[in-house]
DNA sequence: TGATAAACGGAGCGTCGCTCCGTATATGCA
DNA sequence: TGCATATACGGAGCGACGCTCCGTTTATCA
């Protein structure tokens, strides 16, 4: 990756950042993260600031509205949730990587509780991010089932957005339920999967 | 009805207020309906207070949280869109009632958008209008059901809730889509319903 | 027709999202 | 390396918000 090349921008475009601006970008949105995870969504955009070590023009030059950070978090939980699909397919066999996935998954919509309220909010911030949602997370979970399926350890014509969906809504759904009934919900799915399985 | 009885609570408890309170609350409510439907749901309480010619203190004795304030409207106008069934069942045949109350139905959710954000916001204010939602409705539209299924205007087996949602869904989506496009789908529904009915 | 409980009203508090602009510094050129 | 300058920083401050507090007014009833 050239992510450490200081002449590569993060999103492509034409944009040079100054090397304090672009680590200043990164502890706000560290910070938030934190708070956000701490407080809620709702948490003051001061905090979130002060936590990072930054003047409010500073945020504000690079995140306009509080909602564009909330989004850009957001985006960044997504990204780091699904490139563990790739990481965990590298250190485990198919199927286990699939599992430990769809409960990290789980995990990821399950503490995602007020992103709900601010998706229906309205806000145009929001719009892009049930795209990015689904084009992040598709190719993700594609790529476990597929390993999977070509180790015969789950049948094969399982679409991903449907049980990125299912699984998801599991997730959201459950608050109480008792001792990790999401995962036992997940283990039952996966076992759907496996039935028909050639091995 | 014995809503007019100054004596009698209007939610039945043992609450008894004095005349100007009464008249204030009637007051508060009519100004966010009005408010709320110019201004949508975050409109401030300030220009609610004003309208309804009533101080700050006054309103928020009456509703502690803003939150409250929005439920409150929320459930006088479900209240209102459901008595409707009963008027329009008097003044119309069955099928014509059942059709003008789903269009009557359609529009009210229709203009609902920020409620659904505030539903999902997680304000306990807000945690029984679901199932107030469900209570007032249902009954409702069960009422004309069965009167324009007992003149074989419809087939029976159609459950209400089901209907609800379904044309709920359709009303909510609509943003977009041509002149009353909404309308067509009822419409549509209608006609399914009155697919094999004797009459 | 007072006495009094009940209700009123709006100034003001704390906090929020966001802006503005004087200050500091990273960067490219000599 | 030293300088000029574009670039970025920081935080006081603004307007608006939800909500509270308490001195004033009024409906009620003996």
């Amino acid at each position: 990756m050239a992510e450490d090349d200081p002449q590569q921008d993060e999103h492509g475009a034409g944009r040079r950042l100054r090397a304090d601006a672009r680590r200043n970008e990164d502890a706000v949105l560290e910070a938030a993260r934190v708070v956000f995870a701490e407080h809620g969504v709702d948490a003051p955009v001061r905090e979130i600031a002060l936590r990072a070590g930054v003047g409010m023009g500073t945020l504000y030059r690079r995140f306009p509205t509080r909602a564009d950070l909330v989004a850009a978090v957001f985006r960044r939980e997504v990204d780091a949730c699904a490139a563990e699909a790739q990481a965990l397919a590298a250190a485990h066999p198919p199927l286990a990587a699939l599992v430990r996935w769809l409960r990290r998954y789980s995990g990821f919509i399950g503490t995602k509780r007020g992103l709900s309220a601010a998706l229906h909010s309205g806000d145009p911030a929001f719009d892009t991010l049930p795209d990015y949602f689904r084009e992040r997370f598709t190719p993700a979970l594609a790529g476990l089932l597929e390993t999977a399926v070509a180790a015969r350890q789950i049948r094969a014509g399982v679409d991903p957005y449907d049980l990125l969906r299912a699984i998801g809504n599991l997730s959201v759904a459950t608050e109480s339920g008792g001792a990790d009934h999401t995962g036992r919900m997940i283990d039952l799915i996966v076992d759907g999967l496996r039935f028909g399985a050639d091995g």
